[in-house]
Order: C-alpha cells, then structure tokens, then sequence
DNA sequence: AAATTATATTAAAATCATTCTAAACTGTTG
DNA sequence: CAACAGTTTAGAATGATTTTAATATAATTT
C-alpha cells in the first residue's frame, strides 16, 4: 500500500508535477498486489470504474508515455494493433496467448540467460525481449 | 530465380488463385537473392517503383495476410505502429534499431538455444521469438 | 467456349489507435 | 498572490488497417 504522498514524492523526484490526474493514474498502476498488463484503453476502462473521475484520453496517453520514460512501466512488443505496457518493469518476458490475447509473466529464470553473439558496429544492445507466443494445445 | 509459372503453382497448390496481383506480389517479394523485412508501406512503394502497376492497398493487405496465414511471410513483433513482416521464415531472431526503425536478422546460432522452463496448462508454444533491441552507442 | 459460380480486386468510406492543437487550467516559485 | 511554465482538455487531425459494395476475374460446369 503506496500513500498518496508517496506518489506526489514520486512523480516530484523524477520531475513530473504531482497533478491530480496522475496521481489517480499511479493509483491505479502502482498501488495493486500485483503487477499486470494493460492496454490504453484497459486503463481508461479501470480509471473510470475504479474511479469516479473523467481523466481525457490524451492525458492518459501523456502520462503513461511519461511514466515509461520514467522506466515506471515497460513497453511490450506486440505485432498487436494496440500497445500492451506492464507495470512490471524487472528484466522479464512475455508469454503471449494468442487466442485470449493475453499476455502472462515469464521469470528471466525460467527463460534462462541469452548471450548475443552477435554485435553491430556503432550500435549498442538497449534491451534483449524474449516472446513466447502460445497456441490452445488440442491434441 | 523463380519463374512466373513457379509462382502461379505455389499459390495454386496452397488454395489461392493466381491472380496478376499475387504473382506480382509474389515475385516482388520472392524473386530476391536475400530474404528482406518490410511494412506495408515499403512494399506498396516498391511495387509501384519496380513494377509499373498499381495494385489497391486492400489488395495489398489481403494478400500479405494470406501469405502470412499460408506461412510464406513472418510477422515480426515490434512495438510500433506499423507492421513489420519478414520473408524469412525460418526460425530466427531480430536486431530491432530504434534510431533508424530497422530490422536485422539475427541467426538462431547468435543467440543460442532458448529453453522456456514454464509451461502453461491447455497451451503449447507456437513460437519463441528474441527481440534485440539497439541504441546509438554514443560513448 | 459460353454460362455459371465463387472468389478477388477496387476505390472510397469507415474504423480505431494515437497524436496534435490551441485554449483553459493548475502547480510552483518568488 | 502574481507570474510563469508545465498540464489538461475536447475535439480535430493523422495514419494504419479494415470494411463495403460494386465490378472484375478465375474456375467450374455446361
């Protein structure tokens, strides 16, 4: 359980204003069990249940891509028409359900380590993702 | 080197009708020395640069979609918003560069063998795909 | 090889996620 | 509290992709 005042300290340390609407957002986010995956839309379906406010959709859009540059939340490749973010940031990969289209955690351990061999000049590797896509198994 | 006739069999044998527009397509997408990735975009450009016809984007989408379903194509999952398909199919992996929106391929031998310790229950894995994501290195 | 049928192509409209705009609003700092 | 910079907002704009419904073409039947 995060306080409100814990997110306005938040938000002021990484240089973002502690305003009413981000402060629901980190709410909503930051302040579960667990951590989870959601689209834009997932979130302003939970804003507006969870809470009672209208926050604007380019708002939601501001601040999510705000928090991911923070490194609040991660971006997950998807060939998807929608962008899937999840508020797990640790080195991890994704299972993909395709017929759910749902995504589920894949512990870096249960992956194991992965050594690229390979390097391009000049360029430097930022972040090695590893996706797992899963079919229903009807055998 | 494929011939027309090639083609015309392929796409007979797999259940689509040869039509002028997938032959095109075909030997715009097939017909090169090394497999290549592009969007829908590049290759509406490409067709209309190399050949001197215009096919209707819709056109353009069914049949790649098709091509995709009958395995002749890989879609690449990346966090953008455009789609990013592959005319290699054989199981590898990508370099994605996020300072130049480019694809490189990534032989399965440059990242090793991947074994999922995870298994989900009612699903088999369908795919393993590593994304390697490449910054400037501006050291 | 004409007639029939089933499938494919097309241009244009529709859809959907995301970004932009420019006006109104709100934290912050002095 | 005044002034300023940063934020929010609704709605318009954008851009990728899908749908529509009419036309065209390939395959099948006669």
């Amino acid at each position: 359980m995060t306080t409100t005042v814990e997110f306005i300290n938040k938000l002021r340390n990484s240089g973002l204003r502690p305003t009413k609407q981000r402060i629901k957002i980190c709410e909503v986010l930051f302040n579960k069990e667990t951590t989870f995956h959601f689209t834009i839309n997932d979130l302003v379906k939970i804003i507006e249940t969870e809470a009672n406010e209208k926050i604007s959709l380019a708002t939601v859009y501001n601040t999510i891509h705000a928090f991911e540059k923070k490194g609040y939340l991660k971006e997950i490749p998807i060939d998807s028409n929608q962008s899937y973010f999840d508020t797990n940031v640790t080195d991890h990969h994704h299972f993909y359900d395709l017929s759910e289209k749902k995504l589920i955690d894949l512990d870096e351990v249960d992956v194991g380590p992965i050594n690229i061999q390979k390097s391009i000049p000049g360029k430097k590797i930022k972040s090695v993702e590893v996706l797992v896509k899963l079919d229903t198994d009807n055998q």
